[in-house]
DNA sequence: AGACGCCATGAATAGGTGTTCAGCTTTTGC
DNA sequence: GCAAAAGCTGAACACCTATTCATGGCGTCT
């Protein structure tokens, strides 16, 4: 006797794993990694602690899946964002700003994402986060470069570090705590993409014009 | 009968809570902060694991005095080094690149001091820590400003996001791996601070300056 | 309709480390 | 030298949550 999956049982499956998924995601939205616990996102879920295990592993594998699926979001909306820029630098600067308002938007889960401490071992699924992250922003580096507008560096770490910058300034323990007034948060934005800007070569003066132009696109993002 | 504590025995207790902080430190320094545990802690400090907790009242108390401690040390360092400076860019040079040469000489305490998992809270105490530095690089920057020799600027969150730049390029998770190499350990160090030094709006030519000059009192350090 | 296999359940288990505390040793004051 | 106080010890405890698994229910095939 050969069990078969009917098309509507695979189909169920499938919308277990997404639900499950997905609670885990609202969960670290809303309190962080620390609130991606096996039973609370199982009774989110509405399902049994168990039954996670029928979907995943464990629970790094979980959370790896759900800073996989984050980061392919992001990077979809970076991609974006860079490819409607008429130019490398503007690209870069729309990258950067993206990143900001993304990050900002999602504060816990992004936090969560990228440095929140977790119990198990998350280490691969970050360093594949970042690396994508880093390596798109990298290329529109790269490309400013050799269009001529960025003096020639390691965009590797440039990249990099202005990860780190963004992140910190933005979401990091020392991040301004009067962000969700809309304003300011386009303030922190803009300063931060300015700061980046400058950091990889564009001249002060060039880098406060590709910033206004990039926050523009973003605005109902930014909510201002 | 009043019992007091004889002179000799102040010395001991005293003596015996630097021991246990010391191997504390050591520790991480030796495998990161997930290395700090109490059993083997009292191992190295030679004292039982009941005696660390006449000491400090809980791990998280242990392990935010050694955060405060390196912290303290970290910024006598950046001022030193800053004081040393003939004038207010290079001071700011002189900080940054201080920050980079502390934290790639010690990368697994900086990594856990920073943002290593911990199984208990330490944000306070870190939280405390990036004040203090980031403080201190922000004062920095506000001289330069006032020197009339970076435009004017939110020297706070620009503090913030250097110090993100410099973790994030030269300890984080995508952090080159060859930096054992004192040549490579010295490019990238150089190539963090002039990044640093542009993005708060030090013109190219002269940033590369300043790093080349604060780069050699750190010579030992960086061992080139 | 009957038999069999997959799926879901959730209470019980496991494992590891911070913390406690009753007993022992060392120091103090006379 | 002796009693009292303080310090030290380390085995036992407590706690917490990921993970397991025996059980029951549902879907699939003949």
């Amino acid at each position: 006797m050969v069990y078969r999956r009917t098309h509507q049982v695979v189909k169920r499956l499938a919308a277990r794993r997404s639900a499950i998924l997905a609670a885990a995601r609202e969960a670290a939205a809303d309190g962080g990694m620390a609130a991606v616990q096996i039973a609370p996102v199982a009774v989110r879920a509405h399902v049994a602690a168990g039954t996670v295990y029928r979907y995943f592993p464990s629970k790094a594998d979980l959370i790896s899946e759900l800073i996989a699926e984050v980061s392919r979001d992001e990077l979809a909306a970076i991609r974006r964002a860079a490819d409607a820029a008429p130019g490398p630098s503007s690209a870069l600067a729309a990258a950067v700003t993206t990143v900001a308002v993304h990050v900002l938007s999602q504060r816990k889960l992004a936090w969560g994402i990228l440095a929140e401490p977790v119990d198990v071992d998350v280490t691969a699924s970050r360093l594949a986060s970042r690396r994508e992250i880093a390596g798109e922003i990298a290329t529109r580096i790269d490309a400013a470069v050799r269009a001529g507008h960025l003096p020639a560096q390691d965009t590797a770490l440039a990249a990099t570090a202005l990860l780190g910058a963004l992140h910190e300034s933005l979401v990091g323990p020392l991040a301004p705590d009067n962000l969700d007034d809309p304003v300011k948060l386009r303030d922190a934005v803009q300063t931060v993409t300015l700061l980046a800007l400058r950091a990889v070569g564009v001249m002060d003066a060039r880098a406060r014009g590709l910033v206004v132009q990039a926050t523009t696109p973003a605005k109902a993002l930014v909510g201002a």
